[in-house]
RNA sequence: GUGGUCGUGGUGUAAAGGUUAACACUCCAGGUUGUGGCCCUGGCGAGUGCGGGUUCGAGUCCCGCCGAUCACCCCA
């Protein structure tokens, strides 16, 4: 039997319903807020996320699925969204634009990722985003546009157990002098940090600050702080923030060691993590990129955005929507009343009527009533001899119980006042 | 990439190394005429992830691989 792929799973029907639900309503919930969407291609230049991401990163160091290609460069299956749609943004020069000059440009996507890690609980190989992004403009009411923006999303899907951890990591002008004072803390302890911490004090010290290692944890808890360093313009873009999430009672928690693993952020820096997950408690990541567009080559643009794991948004989910229902469920007796069902299934379904009817040869009234009750269909319809003879089929309520005759010329007409339920419920 | 646990019909479980692998759910057929759910009766359905080994005998023990799961790591 050939399997499918490790980490990449199969979205059965079953599921796929919910999916849909949590799409439509992010679809909703952009739309109100002005966001189009925008598709880019799974498949980018390996060179984006490497000047993109950022080189010595994770996620570019030993989890991108790489397509090496001599006459094309090495491609990557694409490992996050920003990157890309950045590229497309400067590619397409939409920063010249005049209907984008000064108004920002507000993108969502919805699309599978790709990472080759370990799976586990929340974790997969190939996952799934709803992501967004702002660019063109600096002004913290945009980074307060977007919370608000997910905070209304979740809340609207019925999520009720999220946390907003916010914080800022400086940019170019005050980190490096943070970067500076961290490194000199860190090398009075080196010897107590975790194996991994030894090397990230070199490369990306920050990183330390997030690291789980009891002991490395310990030794950050006297480190500086970032917000000590913060220039006047960080400093200042924080408060606005938080004086912006207070007037829109958006509760969120400064976490002062958040630091993200995505070498673009700058600035706002947020993680929106859930108790009921487990290890892999971010349902969603996202911050401020000034400089990201710089980094692969276009011309400086703010930019903020954010990305959000469907599948553990979905593991999250309280209410689910119900898969398909037929309104009506069409029993025949003999062959004749089964090519009459057919014809009836069709013109219901023409008339926008959900309708099923028995496949199979030669089964009793019961069996077909307990394929209806299985389905939840709203309405039976029976059709034997009786009903061929006098051309009034007879149709029976499922949900009271009740039933009637009614003339088969009639029948659409009467199924549509009755408040059909047209085949799905979504909460 | 590392470690723990696990892998039995479609699903969930059971089977001290010893008959023909059991039970529940699902599914099918019945419980007298053409009426669902509840209940009752009967039936279909796996040879135990894959490959080796130990043993008279392996679902059970050992080894390897694969997969799942949880954690580390990292992140959505």
């Amino acid at each position: 039997m050939i399997k499918g792929i490790r980490g990449f799973k199969d979205i059965l029907p079953g599921e796929v319903s919910t999916w849909q639900w949590v799409e439509q309503k992010a679809r909703e919930i952009f739309h109100l807020y002005g966001y189009l969407e925008i598709r880019t291609p799974a498949l980018e230049k390996l060179e984006l996320f490497i000047r993109g991401v950022g080189a010595d990163t994770d996620i570019v160091q030993k989890e991108m699925y790489i397509i090496p290609d001599p006459r094309e460069g090495d491609m990557a299956l694409r490992p996050e969204g920003t990157a890309p749609v950045m590229r497309a943004y400067v590619e397409h020069q939409i920063y010249a634009r005049g209907d984008h000059k000064d108004r920002p440009y507000k993108v969502y996507y919805i699309g599978p990722m790709f990472r080759h890690e370990r799976p586990q609980a929340g974790r997969f190989r190939q996952f799934h985003q709803i992501g967004a992004e702002v660019l063109g403009v600096e002004d913290p009411l945009v980074d307060a546009e977007v919370l608000a923006l997910l905070r209304d999303f979740l809340t609207g899907l019925g999520v009720q157990d999220f946390q907003l951890q916010l914080n800022s990591v400086g940019c170019t002008n005050c980190r490096p002098a943070y970067r500076e004072e961290l490194k000199k803390y860190l090398k009075e302890h080196l010897n107590e940090l975790c194996e991994n911490c030894q090397a990230r004090y070199e490369r990306n010290p920050l990183r330390v600050l997030d690291c789980k290692n009891p002991t490395c944890r310990e030794v950050v808890l006297q480190a500086p702080l970032i917000r000590d360093f913060y220039c006047s313009i960080c400093k200042d873009h924080l408060q606005k923030l938080e004086n912006l999430l207070q007037a829109l009672n958006i509760t969120y928690l400064i976490n002062p060691r958040l630091v993200r693993g995505l070498d673009y952020y700058m600035r706002t820096a947020f993680e929106i993590v859930s108790s009921k997950l487990g290890a892999q408690n971010a349902i969603v990541g996202g911050g401020r990129y000034d400089g990201l567009s710089q980094d692969i080559g276009g011309p400086p643009v703010p930019g903020i955005g954010f990305a959000m794991g469907i599948e553990r948004l979905i593991s999250l989910l309280e209410i689910r929507p119900e898969g398909y229902i037929p309104d009506v469920f069409i029993a025949a007796l003999g062959k004749e009343a089964k090519q009459e069902a057919f014809l009836l299934q069709n013109q219901l379904r023409s008339a926008g009527i959900t309708a099923e009817i028995e496949y199979q040869e030669d089964r009793s009234l019961k069996s077909q009533l307990r394929t209806a009750d299985k389905l939840k269909a709203h309405f039976v319809i029976m059709i034997g001899e009786d009903e061929l003879k006098t051309g009034e089929l007879t149709v029976k309520n499922m949900r009271e119980g009740t039933q009637e005759q009614i003339k088969r010329e009639e029948i659409i007409q009467h199924l549509k006042g009755k408040k059909i339920t047209h085949g799905s419920f979504l909460p």
